[in-house]
DNA sequence: AACAAGTATAGAGTATAGTCTATACCAGGA
DNA sequence: TCCTGGTATAGACTATACTCTATACTTGTT
């Protein structure tokens, strides 16, 4: 598929797609066959690559420690075990953000019980 | 107290407090009876806004929206219930950060799946 | 053939949140 | 009195993650 669809099959912009291409994060590749341009071909598997990409952000991730994962996962040839290893590391990252989010949430519930109590 | 001490009573550099103050989160004030200088004072009130700020930024809140609540809290007359009703929709959104990480687990927890299948 | 719309590339511009530098003044101890 | 280190202010610089513009070529439609 071309640009135009994977941004949007995914939702993503032209301009930010080609942004990620820049920075490594994904790769279309231009068809030797043709020769009259140099559009690129960017294949089925970028969608689940651009939607993990989503994901990651949506986790806090920066786009350069997802660049690191991506690469780990596709790029290498890593064994099962690895691969889940490097999975069980983020979900234990996402883990300790949403204990982080939790102590906040904690925090306001007492501003809470503070302002309840200056109306007593 | 000056900044060299609610620097290191927070945690947060004396360039970034300085920051924080320029765009309106902190501020100090100077001592009319001391003519000689003009260092500020910081009263230990700001301890607690600072950490306030730490906390707000970890709930993935952007210092315009920090500054926001801030002059919501401090600054004008609230009643009670108006207060109560700003930390709510905080933690609401909070909550709805919360259920957001939960899902990319949840996407993870699945890779995880796909790839234990792959080994069968 | 004309033209709108799509594509590629390079590079400039933007927003957020700092971080650092230069300059100048001030305070306290040796 | 001199020196080290703290303070204030302004402004430059940085990193991240886009977002937009300019230029030029291509494709499909009329």
């Amino acid at each position: 598929m071309l640009i135009n669809e994977l941004s949007k099959r995914t939702g993503v912009s032209i301009h930010t797609l080609r942004y990620y291409e820049s920075y490594g994060l994904i790769a279309g590749r231009t068809d030797e066959a043709v020769k009259s341009n140099n559009y690129k071909q960017y294949d089925e598997s970028l969608i689940g690559k651009v939607e993990w990409i989503i994901q990651a952000k949506k986790a806090g991730f920066t786009l350069s420690e997802i660049r690191k994962s991506m690469d780990d996962w596709y790029n290498k040839r890593l064994s099962v075990s690895k691969k889940i290893e490097i999975v069980e590391k983020k979900i234990e990252e996402i883990d300790s953000k949403i204990r982080e989010l939790k102590q906040v949430r904690k925090f306001l519930t007492e501003a809470i019980k503070e302002v309840e109590n200056d109306m007593c």
